[in-house]
DNA sequence: AAAAAATTAAGTATTATTACGTAATTTATA
DNA sequence: TATAAATTACGTAATAATACTTAATTTTTT
């Protein structure tokens, strides 16, 4: 059987050192090339078309993200591996979403390196451990199914409607009511009711004082990114 | 001639299997112990008496910079040697005050490392060249930065000012600029005028696109909540 | 000591948000 | 089918934010 050939891009140099040391013994895993930075690592993709390409989210030139998502136009073969030092919901739901075919903390174990890179390269996706928990925690948590050793959180503590959800999500994705209004066909008069109601049942003043709630509050926040998180958990649970 | 022992804490499995790689071959250095945490490192400082420690800045349980501070107590004659991914003034310093032998960024080269361990073990003062000029002159070197370096950028490309970066912590906090006028003493003009800087800077026009970029970009949320760990620090310090 | 950058703050004008009250439709549900 | 709930939207005001420019200090860097 063919090695499984793996291009490296991270712009620490020890990182890239570190990760040769763990794959470098096994049989079966080849290291073809390495880069520093988004660039080069898509450059070098279109020379190589490796199987995998492991990419570092924090990269100079061009981040792993924008990396990842402009890689099917390099080496439409190659999967993408994220890693990260961070097990950041945000970092991994951007990844999910430009296409990444997997995502690892730096922290793994030689194990489970070996079983990511196994399991992308067979057209697979592969999530760390604990990064699935998290995801499907919040799926589950939408879908008001108790879990294992999670908290029971109420989302409908504050009852808002379909309509004030969805305002509530562009307001988050930092929209003005003016954009909001265009985008539903309402008149701003209407979105700013809504508003108005929102913060009500919310208990705050102000549209930052609404931002900053959302983020404190899982449960609010899974309300509103609802539509994300099933995505992504969706195909997390298919897996 | 005794080869100088080495004790490598860092909580990343990644980052010392780099380091390790780095010296492993290297006559004259040892690498006798490994930890993943301040607490653990300062147990195995006091049981294999190292000459030189290299610690991580973030680490868990007990960060680096306080590992560094209390490893007198643990093992007089050990220097320690401060790894960070980033060059974050603050952090320099702090490293300096607490009585670290050295400061060295995690991409530097094989024999900058070597170079830096040989330094403080015999008792001197090791900095990384590009550290050094980054406490002299900090911006200018931002912009002229050699293009192997740029990743130390990455963590501050937005290069938000001391207080720009303490109004933004506040208006994350969803503090209106008659309240964050009212907490520094000073104007709202003055409030207004830095608000309107930084969402220049950050390339956004409403406080609404600042959460969700703040949000979005967890360096840039690291960079102002790091701003709280500073204030924190230097009030303690004063004390 | 000169130059650059940061902090402060005012001027002026426009636009957006907040804070209600009121009320006509539309839709869901008991 | 009543009746509640949700969606729509206007009126009126006050307050806040945005978008600049200019410019005097103060601090930092060269």
């Amino acid at each position: 059987m063919n090695p499984i050939t793996v291009i490296l891009a991270d712009d620490h140099q020890i990182v890239r050192n570190g990760i040769k040391a763990l794959l470098e013994n096994e049989g079966g895993i080849q290291v073809i090339d390495e880069a520093s930075n988004g660039k080069e690592a898509l450059e070098k993709c279109r020379q190589s078309q490796p199987d995998v390409l492991i990419v570092d989210i924090r990269m100079p030139e061009m981040n792993g993200i924008e990396t990842v998502k402009n890689l099917p136009d390099f080496s439409a073969s190659t999967k993408a591996l994220v890693l990260s030092m961070h097990d950041d919901e945000e970092y991994i739901i951007q990844s999910i979403e430009v296409g990444a075919a997997g995502y690892l903390l730096k922290d793994s174990s030689k194990e489970e390196f070996i079983k990511a890179i196994d399991t992308v390269s067979e057209g697979e996706k592969y999530f760390s451990g604990d990064i699935s928990s998290i995801l499907v925690n919040n799926y589950l948590t939408i879908k008001n199914r108790p879990v294992q050793n999670q908290a029971i959180v109420d989302d409908e503590q504050y009852h808002l409607t379909k309509r004030e959800k969805e305002i509530l999500h562009l307001l988050y994705e930092g929209v003005n009511n003016k954009e909001i209004a265009k985008q539903l066909g309402k008149s701003i008069r209407t979105i700013e009711t809504h508003r108005f109601n929102i913060m009500k049942k919310l208990g705050v003043s102000s549209a930052l004082e609404l931002m900053k709630k959302i983020e404190r509050e899982p449960a609010l926040k899974n309300e509103i990114r609802s539509f994300l998180l099933l995505l992504v958990s969706t195909v997390l649970l298919a897996m």
